[in-house]
RNA sequence: GCGCCCUUAGCUCAGUUGGAUAGAGCAACAGCCUUCUAAGCUGUGGGUCGGUGGUUCGAGUCCACCAGGGCGCGCCA
């Protein structure tokens, strides 16, 4: 771990005692030693003097005066001025500042771990789509931005499980299963139209996509015609239902997982609703909290200003969320006895919290917002407030081709799936672009944008900023050797040749690497990663296109091998960096393009 | 009616958890380049951070109210 900011931080913290001694320690937290957002303030600054300010009973000008006169002492530190309201801008010297590019060349993609996270459990949950059909674009958000939130706090120090849901019980489930049987019967010849046989489904026949023809046919394949009368019409549903819904269910869950897998994505973990129901765990689970006394039979009142037509006072089994910080307290149980989601969902908590858990992390889709709450209040209720509890929202995504918005049409049961969207614009443009928004945004995802090789996708051109440095290296082992050139011995070249400006800024942007990892991950913000290697991938294009104009500032240089040993160590440790932000990413760097 | 999220340049969006003169890409404008490193480069203009108050050394960021957009609101998942 080498975090050049966290390293001056304990200096600055250090020189601040000195100049006030007896500094609370909840003083000295506060005190951020931060990249300068303007290269002329230096490369980095510190608010120490402010935050000491008033428990000093002294103005900031005048502490930051004699900190920067005891920072200056340091023998990395060039310069120190105080600025502005109080800060202390620190000039590095060169070599200390340069000093980080063997720490990335010596640590690889690991630089930027962190243990941040102290090695707290997290599971993080994410997906958990119903197995009722293929997956398609809608879960596509949550399925990135959990797995790179779940790599991202990897990378940031925490021990992360990954999770699936499956929600395998209850009503949908059951319609899947009369889906599936319709497909069987066809597969076996009935003659049976599809309205006969939806009349004779509780609800109706629900799922009527293509995807379940080839499981009716297996079906067909397996059990012949047992699973229908001798007329090949519909059986008593207790004589196959079982049958039809546990294979059916194993045939999506197993279509889900190959989505999955196309899209780089593989839980550690899948947890099936259905098994927390059969093994008894959601009742105990009931029962253990209507000991507690967190449960009553009770009366709701009706929502406030817009009652629905169908209200009327019932009595329901209910949990007590309102305790917790809830606006209402949740019903457990349906009118026909049989549990509800949520009540499924407390057990399922549960069972995360019981494998030791200190904090669960749930990535949801933005209309289950107002289920946070109760959640939150379900978890602080089993944990008996020992374990964390957060959501994650995704907004909708929008999908859109030559400027027209890509509908889903439902009624041919054929919409754009998961799969599709794979297919046509490639794992990694995916991948990236769910990334390029804050979770919590909306987004239009443009088809021909994504694949458009151009400066403002940022797919394109951070996997090009890649491709250079790999282009560069290639020609730079050609020139000098595959040994002089390799990570380990570039991590020992004299660098001091580097000073130009564009350089310098390449390098101050790989130091802030580390704290950008952790801001990201307390933050729970993959996102950031994404603009990270946006900011870094523009500082190497400028620097590469200085080249185009001046041949003496290319990378390599025939007649002068120090120096472009220098250079070459500058791009391995950029490649190395913009590895690791697209590891996390989830996302393949490439090593040119084509 | 209530709750949560959102509102930043003409457009699409960042904004390092309260720090300095609010940033980037596109579009616009002005030059350069047409290759040595193709998928261009450099520079310029552009803002009441939805509005009004408040908190403090300091607010796009926190609080209150208001306006507009989205989502949700007893047995669906």
């Amino acid at each position: 771990m080498t975090d050049i900011f966290a390293d001056f931080r304990a200096r600055v913290v250090t020189a601040l005692r000195e100049v006030v001694p007896d500094l609370p320690d909840d003083v000295t937290a506060r005190v951020e030693v931060t990249p300068t957002r303007d290269p002329a303030h230096g490369d980095m600054a510190t608010n120490a003097a402010m935050v000491a300010a008033k428990p000093a009973r002294q103005p900031p000008a005048k502490i930051a005066a004699a900190l920067a006169a005891a920072l200056a002492a340091d023998a990395d530190i060039a310069e120190a001025v105080p600025a502005g309201p109080g800060f202390v801008n620190l000039r590095l010297r060169p070599a200390a500042l340069r000093a980080v590019l063997p720490a990335v060349l010596r640590a690889g993609e690991a630089y930027g771990d962190s243990t941040a996270g102290g090695g707290l459990a997290v599971n993080v949950e994410y997906v958990s789509a119903n197995p009722t059909g293929p997956m398609h674009i809608g879960h596509c958000r949550g399925a990135v931005v959990g797995d790179a939130l779940a790599n991202l706090l990897a990378k940031a120090g925490f021990a992360v499980t990954k999770e699936y849901y499956v929600n395998d019980a209850g009503a949908q489930v059951t319609a899947l299963a009369w889906a599936a049987y319709w497909r069987y019967l066809q597969a076996i010849g009935t003659t049976l139209t599809e309205e006969e046989f939806s009349d004779e489904v509780p609800g109706g026949l629900q799922y009527r996509g293509e995807y379940l023809v080839p499981v009716g046919a297996e079906l067909a394949a397996h059990h012949g015609p047992a699973l229908a009368t001798a007329t090949r019409g519909i059986a008593a549903p207790e004589s196959w239902i079982d049958t039809v819904r546990d294979f059916t269910i194993a045939a999506m869950m197993q279509a889900t997982r190959d989505d999955l897998a196309a899209l780089g994505v593989a839980q550690d973990v899948f947890s099936s609703e259905r098994a927390l129901v059969d093994s008894g765990a959601a009742d105990r689970l009931i029962a253990r909290l209507r000991g507690d006394g967190l449960i009553y039979e009770g009366v709701l009142e009706p929502p406030k200003g817009k009652t629905p037509e169908d209200w009327e006072p019932r009595p329901q089994t209910l949990f007590r969320a309102t305790q917790f910080g809830d606006d209402v307290d949740r019903p457990l149980r349906k009118s026909d006895g049989s549990n509800t989601y949520f009540a499924n969902d407390i057990a399922y908590h549960a069972d995360k919290i019981d494998r030791g858990f200190a904090l669960l992390i749930d990535v949801l889709g933005a209309d289950h917002g107002g289920y946070v709450p109760r959640l939150k209040a379900a978890v602080a209720a089993v944990s008996r407030g020992n374990t964390k509890f957060e959501a994650v929202l995704c907004q909708i995504v929008h999908v859109v081709r030559d400027g027209q918005p890509v509908k889903m049409s439902k009624r041919a049961g054929s919409f754009v799936t998961l799969r599709d969207l794979i297919d046509e614009v490639g794992r990694d443009a995916v991948r990236f672009t769910m990334l390029t928004r804050k979770a919590d945004a909306q987004m239009e995802f443009d088809l021909n944008a994504v694949v458009a090789q151009t400066r403002d996708n940022p797919v394109f051109y951070v996997q090009y900023a890649h491709a250079r440095c790999r282009s560069v290296l290639r020609a730079g082992a050609e020139m000098l050797g595959a040994a002089a050139t390799a990570p380990e011995a570039l991590a020992g070249v004299a660098l001091d040749s580097l000073t130009a400006e564009p350089e310098l800024a390449v390098i101050r942007r790989l130091a802030a690497w580390p704290r950008g990892v952790e801001a990201a991950a307390l933050a729970r913000e993959p996102h950031r990663i994404a603009f990270f290697l946006y900011d870094l991938a523009s500082d190497f294009h400028m620097l590469w296109n200085r080249g185009r104009d001046d041949a003496a500032l290319r990378f390599l240089q025939v007649d002068r091998p120090a120096e472009t040993l220098a250079r070459l160590a500058l791009v391995a440790a950029t490649a190395a960096v913009i590895r690791s932000g697209l590891a996390v990413m989830g996302v393949t760097p490439v090593e040119e393009m084509r």
